[in-house]
DNA sequence: TGCCATTTGTTATGTTGTAACATATCACAC
DNA sequence: GTGTGATATGTTACAACATAACAAATGGCA
């Protein structure tokens, strides 16, 4: 029983990566089940998954929305910034030194010590913009 | 009837200004129950204050913590980063142009039209910071 | 091999949020 | 002033998101 934690990270990932889009955990329960064939998984199977692909990194969860996100740039450091395009739905992950000095700056003029950094920008992608145009 | 709503609304923006730190919707739908001496009042009638409260920046909801706050800084325009004590649950909210005009930089050069940032910062606030030390 | 620590499965329930419809109120034409 | 329709509110019920709590299984180690 011990190992398949890990195997259920990696499914869940998978996932994540193949679908290039976030989703919540219940999407994923609803894959896995159907992959799997039966109704067997639950709620805190996933939700622990999550919890382990979050704390390192693999993946990302998306405040605003419940939802889970395979990271894309692979050990960074620093903060992500998560671009929503509110009509296609796609994230796009970006990593900025500016944003990330800026809030560093905005902290220590308040005597803030950072952990963890929530930055979500909802807004429509070039992409979408091209296409509403037209 | 028409006119409850506009008065639920102070009501709701009453209790958060007095506590000055984050509730969530049911947090408030208690108190109001309370102060009401009955059970009466329902989570949609919440729920439509705090989206009128957050619709026109009177409060701010805080998306990592599913919890409401009153907005400190009256008709702000810049994006808010809110920084939140994970020790004493305090919120302080925080308008900075170089914060925002970083994100605004990196939207553009990612052809993204942003329409709604969501700026939290988790971590410690200086109080708590010294209290930890002494 | 037997025991303990830890992880996983499972059940149940807590928390957050909203759909849908009934009811009340207001504005306005008449 | 009164009828009528548009809109806001109250109410019920439920959907979606998340976790507590405990049982069962596994692996490490004496």
């Amino acid at each position: 029983m011990r190992k398949q934690g890990h195997e259920t990270q990696k499914e869940v990932l998978a996932i994540l990566l193949n679908k290039r889009a976030p989703l919540t955990a219940y999407e994923i329960l609803h894959e896995m089940r159907a992959s799997q064939g039966s109704d067997k998984l639950a709620a805190p199977t996933i939700y622990r998954a999550l919890a382990a692909l979050t704390g390192d990194g693999r993946a990302h969860r998306i405040e605003s929305t419940n939802s889970y996100l395979a990271c894309t740039h692979e050990g960074h450091e620093d903060t992500a910034v998560l671009a929503i395009c509110g009509d296609c739905g796609n994230v796009e992950e970006q990593v900025d030194a500016a944003v990330t000095s800026s809030l560093e700056d905005l902290a220590q003029t308040n005597g803030f010590r950072p952990e963890r950094h929530v930055i979500e920008v909802h807004g429509t992608c070039g992409d979408c913009i091209r296409k509403d145009a037209s």
